[in-house]
DNA sequence: ATGGTGGGTCACCCA
């Protein structure tokens, strides 16, 4: 089975990107964040179209929105809302037969990394905070968790730790909230172990740079987690990194895992 | 230290 998950930044705008990635990376699996768009507007008639016809999906007008699109059957389908707001950043559709999949949008935190100056990063917080409390409590078994976590954990994770220390996604409260919801959360950094950790890898490139690829100032703000029962069973994981260069791309490209 | 670009919707929000 392979399973993706991509920042689409508008899955309207881009729904030819993500048909294209579908048919050419062979996708059983695709989840999605920032959709951007009501479910009413939702393009489910072009992904039926293209061959995958199983779909859960929760959007908001403009922002946030999650996911998740199957060519395999999709049994019992939730959410949870989180900190406290109903916006839409979390799914989990069970695979016919198959895992559990959470597909999740952190907030991404606002510009100033203090809690007391700006309420977002107190929001990313408590996101994060719950994700932790809530796996602790269940601890995920034949489970995979994917999506935008907006937090790049390691120093391998950006193109210069040093000069992100306090930068909002890899300032140390975040990463070691994060390494936390892995540990006690009872995840497996799937991605990390497959590449070792020596190897830069990154998932994001701001649209701001004159040129993405020349700089190269990525950071790995997307993740797949297994829970310890499938972890080994992993067979392959790709970082799309091609996708950043398509034309009207999303800023983050699709990563890619075959169980 | 600053502003750089892009998406959605319709004067700004958010990333």
């Amino acid at each position: 089975m392979r399973i993706a998950t991509w920042n689409i930044n508008s899955v309207r705008l881009r729904i030819d990107l993500v048909t294209k990635l579908l048919n050419e990376s062979d996708i059983d699996v695709l989840c999605l964040q920032e959709t951007k768009t009501e479910d009413k507007f939702f393009p489910s008639a072009a992904l039926a179209d293209a061959g995958w016809n199983h779909h859960a999906f929760r959007g908001e007008k403009s922002y946030n929105g999650v996911a998740i699109i199957s060519r395999l059957p999709l049994g019992q389908i939730h959410h949870k809302d989180w900190a406290e707001k109903i916006d839409c950043r979390h799914i989990c559709a069970q695979i016919e037969n198959g895992p559990s999949i959470h597909n999740f949008y952190v907030p991404a935190g606002g510009d100033v990394p203090d809690r007391e100056e700006n309420p977002k990063f107190g929001h990313k917080l408590d996101f994060l905070s719950e994700m932790t409390h809530h796996f602790t409590d269940q601890r995920p078994q034949n489970a995979i968790l994917v999506g935008d976590l907006n937090i790049a954990p390691l120093a391998e994770d950006v193109w210069s730790s040093k000069q992100l220390l306090k930068v909002v996604s890899h300032t140390p409260v975040e990463t070691e909230a994060l390494k936390r919801l892995i540990s006690d959360g009872g995840w497996v950094d799937v991605v990390r172990e497959h590449f070792g950790a020596d190897e830069k890898l990154y998932s994001w490139w701001s649209y701001r740079a004159r040129d993405w690829a020349t700089s190269n100032r990525g950071r790995r703000l997307d993740h797949i987690w297994m829970s310890h029962d499938l972890a080994p069973s992993v067979k392959m994981v790709d970082i799309r990194t091609d996708y950043r260069g398509a034309e009207k791309p999303s800023d983050h490209v699709p990563m890619i895992v075959e169980v």
